[in-house]
DNA sequence: AGACTTACTACACGGCGTGTACTTTTACCT
DNA sequence: AGGTAAAAGTACACGCCGTGTAGTAAGTCT
């Protein structure tokens, strides 16, 4: 590593750090190339060595955020022993409304609009995690498919899938899953995300005192439907 | 009604329907004040006779958005006979599927983050409407009580809610709602809101193919386990 | 030591919301 | 009918924004 090497990376931190600080604060536009600038005692344009628009900045930005909420979910996951099912889910839930809470605006730049005209590339680091996202609680799905399977619907192919989701969950080593099982995990998705999403856009706190037990009852009760016990 | 205020109601409706064709187009951040004047032949200045700032024709779309949103809920749960209440609850989500489908950026502008630094007021059309959809559908869940309510958790009582919204809810004629039925139906909420969100955002449609099917499955399931018959 | 690449500056352009000051049009009152 | 106050609209300016072009200084490699 260079010196020139050292000096960028420690430049491309400052600049990230300090746009991650923006969000935080004022949310996804008040994102600005030239704030950073002022901030960091330099020109403007001279961000433009670093970053080639400020679309790409973002992209990055999401990207990491992405992926630390993907670490986030999967340690969460992890840290419950694997034969306990409904605690996994718990926990991936759990974790969902606890990241989203620290990460508000993280959270809307992920799982919402970034910023006007935005289009994230097709296979960055946020593809990435949201495949782990989406991958990972399909898989979890899938554990508990022999009980919860039972009364989902029988109808589902794998035809009903893009063959590149289909791809990315059997290469994993062995077991099969199903493809009902796939869909299943997609409504447990949304499941976990509904209640969340209007939390952090202002739609629950209005209207309730304690949105984490309301949270928590709903995921008691996904779990049990799912025909898992929920951990003690 | 003189000529000057027939002028004025002219000018507001082309004003906000501009503002509209803007925000479907590209997006809540593409609502540009100097952008509509060019497109009126005005003076980017003349619009301040009519919206005293960008804040507040974004609120007037937002109100009109949400209000237009609450009317279709409820005109598409009155099309089906009031003893149907599995019925109604489908119509009341599957309608939120489609108008969000038919709105996708109206959809991000009430449910999501508007504009940076905005912040909505506290009793304008937008609270108005976003009242009519918590409040319709806690009516509806209501309705599903005596028999969803057997397997509900009972630790829930009116102080869990703010004031304001049991008032809300028991000044209409004569019903009792049970506060735990309100808990449920802020759940039944999130659940309505979770899939819909994620597919407007873009996260389900690269995964599986039919998403409104995805949709009508869940919520099924959803009506089933409040113990009601779906609709034949 | 010279050549090339990289980081950075200076300046400019067109976009944005909006403040101040002024002119024209309309509505109302005597 | 004429005068006046309010409303609608224009002109100009300021400070934000992303970013294009041109040129300079420092670091790296042969």
């Amino acid at each position: 590593m260079t010196r020139r090497e050292r000096l960028r990376a420690e430049t491309t931190r400052e600049i990230t750090a300090i746009a991650l600080a923006q969000l935080a604060e004022d949310g996804p536009g008040a994102i600005s190339l030239r704030g950073i600038a002022r901030e960091m005692g330099m020109t403007p344009r001279a961000i433009y060595s670093y970053f080639a628009t400020r679309d790409e900045l973002i992209t990055a930005l999401t990207g990491g955020i992405a992926t630390d909420l993907a670490d986030t979910l999967e340690a969460a996951r992890d840290a419950v022993p694997t034969a306990d099912t409904g605690g996994r889910l718990l926990a991936w839930a759990l974790a969902t409304r606890a990241w989203a809470l620290a990460n508000p605006q993280g959270f809307r730049l992920f799982f919402g609009d970034p910023v006007p005209g935005y289009q994230p590339p097709e296979d960055g680091p946020v593809e990435r995690a949201s495949r782990r996202i989406c991958g990972g609680l399909t898989r979890l799905v899938a554990d508990a498919w022999p009980l919860a399977g039972r009364h989902q619907p029988a109808d589902v192919s794998w035809s009903d899938f893009p063959p590149a989701f289909f791809a990315r969950l059997q290469d994993e080593d062995g077991a099969e899953i199903p493809p009902a099982a796939a869909a299943l995990a997609l409504r447990v998705w949304g499941r976990m995300h509904g209640l969340v999403a209007l939390e952090i856009h202002g739609h629950i706190g209005a209207v309730v005192h304690d949105p984490a037990a309301l949270y928590r009852t709903d995921m008691l009760d996904l779990i049990g439907s799912l025909g898992l016990t929920p951990p003690d």
